[in-house]
RNA sequence: GGAGAGAUGGGUGAGUGGCUGAAACCAACAGUUUGCUAAACUGUCGUACUCGAUUAGGGUACCGGGGGUUCGAAUCCCCCUCUCUCCGCCA
């Protein structure tokens, strides 16, 4: 969410920048700040009423104890109007903010000016490829009919147990999985990040903090009967932990890494781009975020996009990085960087990270400030966070990049955590 | 799930209708003093909105959340959430 002042003192960069996010943001804006003017009209006028209240109702204490009993009876009688008075204005200022709340939820993040313009996924802007493409035999198949081959992925008894979207994972395949989170999260505390083992179901006020609610309500999971919301990602539980709190600029960076399972409803999906796990209703992924002082988030940026590099690098997988452009970026992101890999089987580039600086967008839901050391003013936080890794497409691009006679070769790095060098 | 007790500022904790945006202590910050450290002393020390010149200085709201009673509520009443104790159930 951005703040009304920002908008107020930047308004034609506001509406420039919204533009390369397809936003037409001339209207919203401008009745944004209309009511935000009338908010402070009311609010003043409000106010000074009420000033008046508290002042009669102090004399009227005075009145009773000296005994003028009288006259406290006569103030009391002025108060009566007011009472009255503050009554609407107190409605009208509640309603009016709200009016100017609902609008703001509605205005996107302003794109970095690094942004490309664009449309969608076709006009983002590769900035760098890395790895070796594999060259497969003829008889080369895709993942799915791997994890058939192996037994190590079961999507049938998935079905049966709960539905599609939730495979089971057997032997090796359930070993390569905890193998992978094991040497993901120890990268995470080599880079400095702390570890943290949330919920996996969180409120309704951590969902609206990191803005899953309202927009996004129909992709979670929700426990009508205790009003809990399983979470689609990571960030959501280790972000709200900063939720309402006002940091010191000396403890800034702030790093957390966490893997949990992330349950995701992916109402209309359909087609080759739900096949095997190309997308899943539970998956399993490690998430870094960092919370970070505005004049350093880009540079915190780098540093989280050069870590996911490290990690596909060290599972040896061919893989680019995106910038996205304006039209194919999340509401909230201000500057984005996709990781794909390369599926060598299915031919195609998979989606296996994103990283992005959120700027104070997420900070501004979530109230999460830091106290600047010479202002001694609190300010809005850079929050920051990516995915490294999630498990179920780097486990796709696994299976079908090493597959050979002997069966799938573990990449060197993940060989002391699986304990095998091959699947077979 | 049942019964009872409770929720106050960064922490401990006082406060049962006006003199309380909130005592006291601790922590933190700034300064004074001692050769350094330590100690002592002095001062500062919640958040948000708002008026004002992004000054000085005012105003309003907030004592778990929401509603009510009253001229006036941290304090009284109702609902909700959470915590603790006992009972029940249980990995």
């Amino acid at each position: 969410m951005l703040t009304v002042k920002f908008i107020e003192e930047n308004t034609d960069y506001v509406i420039e920048r919204l533009a390369v996010k397809r936003f037409n943001g001339t209207e919203i804006i401008g009745q944004i700040l209309d009511l935000d003017k009338k908010r402070r009209q009311l609010q003043n006028r409000n106010d000074n009423i009420l000033a008046e209240m508290n002042s009669i109702a102090k004399e009227i204490g005075i009145l009773y104890k000296s005994g003028k009993a009288q006259e406290a009876e006569a103030a009391k009688q002025r108060t009566a109007l007011l009472k009255e008075e503050t009554k609407q204005h107190s409605a009208e200022l509640d309603e009016t903010e709200k009016q100017v709340k609902e609008l703001l939820v509605q205005v996107p993040n302003l794109p970095h000016i690094s942004v490309p313009r664009g449309n969608g996924a076709e006009d983002n802007e590769t900035v760098r490829t890395g790895g070796q493409m594999p060259e497969l035999s003829a008889d080369a198949v895709p993942h799915w009919d791997l994890a058939k081959k192996y037994d190590i992925i079961d999507f049938e008894l998935g079905n049966k147990i709960t539905g599609a979207g939730f495979p089971v994972y057997k032997g090796k395949g359930s070993k390569l999985q905890r193998a992978l989170i094991n040497f993901f999260l120890d990268e995470g505390e080599k880079a400095g990040y702390k570890e943290y083992m949330p919920p996996l179901m969180v409120n309704e006020d951590s969902g609206y903090g990191t803005g899953q609610l309202p927009d996004k309500e129909g992709q979670m999971y929700h426990a009508t009967l205790d009003n809990y919301y399983l979470i689609p990602t990571a960030e959501v539980p280790v972000t709200n932990i900063w939720r309402d709190v006002i940091v010191n600029a000396s403890e800034f960076p702030i790093k957390a890494t966490a893997y949990t399972p992330c349950f995701r409803r992916e109402a209309g999906s359909y087609g080759k781009d739900v096949r095997g796990l190309n997308r899943l209703h539970q998956f399993d992924k490690v998430e870094i975020v960092q919370i970070q002082h505005p004049s350093k988030s880009y540079e915190t940026l780098e540093e989280m996009v050069a870590h996911v590099e490290g990690l596909v690098k060290k599972l040896e997988l061919p893989y680019r990085i995106l910038r996205l452009c304006g039209g194919d970026m999340s509401f909230t992101s201000a500057l984005t960087f996709d990781f794909e890999v390369y599926a060598a089987a299915q031919q195609r580039w998979l989606e296996v990270s994103s990283v992005s600086n959120f700027e104070s967008f997420q900070a501004n839901r979530l109230k999460l400030r830091y106290r600047d050391e010479v202002e001694k003013k609190t300010n809005l936080a850079h929050t920051l966070n990516g995915s490294a890794l999630a498990l179920p497409r780097i486990v796709a691009a696994l299976l079908e990049n090493n597959q050979t006679e002997k069966g799938i070769k573990i990449p060197a790095a993940l060989v002391p955590y699986t304990r095998f060098e091959y699947i077979d």
